[in-house]
DNA sequence: TATTGTTATACTCTATAACTATA
DNA sequence: TATAGTTATAGAGTATAACAATA
């Protein structure tokens, strides 16, 4: 209650102001948010995500096509359904996916030489120029972002990560 | 090359189809993305919000709104704009969270006191007992997803979380 | 002039259900 | 019968642009 504005002493229409509307002067009271390893880690995740976006820009690809990307490069002749449980989303979100990476002259859906119902998925040439272009890029922005911890802290931090995602 | 199959070998109608269809039988290859850091904090993260779900399921509340419920709870009254700008995403986007939860009648749009362009947002009564409930749930789940992490990791972890959020 | 909430619009991500062709 | 790709549909999340009411 010590710095609290209380009836009886001064205040200016900024000071009721900020004291009815907390956040339009000051910083907002976040409660038991910044304990929680969920609240950070997703602070950490939106963080990466927006400097992936930037470092990246001139290409225009989200980290989740760059995943899908690699999955294609390192798998050629992968199904749509199989990538889709690869990267663990449905067949049908998947149609739109490699319809964008395929209009945008990255993908080919390639006939399946044994299966007629599925493609046989590939990069194009453009598709593996970008990529060779792209993953030296992609990991030079991903050392950037664990600069600030030694090299011991940064092994640490992807062993506490994984240990975080099999903890499920 | 040792553990290829060759065409001189004998090869089943399953061997072929897994040679030319990674992923059906086996794993696939992921190439460069388990040494990156985004994408570990991704799989990490995806693990979070999934447990999230299913802990605290009978409430049907995602992380987001949990975040939004915790900063109305901390900061009576503040309005849309500015609940926006603090948990980063748009006014206009606002909107159709703050409708949700007014209409699942856990969050009062007031009239704003010395602005009536604007709402001062609160818990209703069945909000604030919804979050009564909630937050020790969220922080005992929240406990469990570094359960193998010894006390003295589990700080370090939200430290190096911390560090990567601020290395935008 | 600037700001608040809103709407219209658009795009991405996500899923389920049902359809077609194929296995 | 089962599976692969697709479409229709739906919902959440995200944004920008423009509008009315208000500051």
């Amino acid at each position: 209650m010590a710095s609290t504005v209380t009836d009886n002493e001064r205040s200016t229409p900024a000071d009721r102001r900020s004291r009815l509307r907390p956040g339009k002067n000051g910083k907002l009271a976040l409660g038991p948010l910044p304990d929680l390893v969920g609240y950070n880690l997703r602070k950490a995740q939106v963080a990466v995500f927006q400097s992936f976006q930037n470092a990246v820009a001139p290409h225009d690809i989200t980290p989740g096509q760059f995943g899908v990307l690699i999955m294609i490069r390192e798998n050629e002749g992968l199904s749509q359904s199989d990538l889709g449980t690869a990267v663990g989303i449905d067949r049908s979100t998947m149609v739109a996916v490699i319809d964008r990476l395929e209009s945008r002259g990255l993908v080919v859906r390639a006939p399946s030489p044994n299966d007629r119902r599925s493609y046989a998925l590939r990069l194009s040439p453009e598709g593996q120029t970008l990529m060779d272009d792209l993953i030296p890029r992609v990991q030079a922005h991903d050392q950037g972002m664990v600069k600030d911890l030694s090299p011991e802290e940064q092994v640490q931090f992807i062993d506490f990560l994984r240990r975080v995602s099999r903890s499920k």
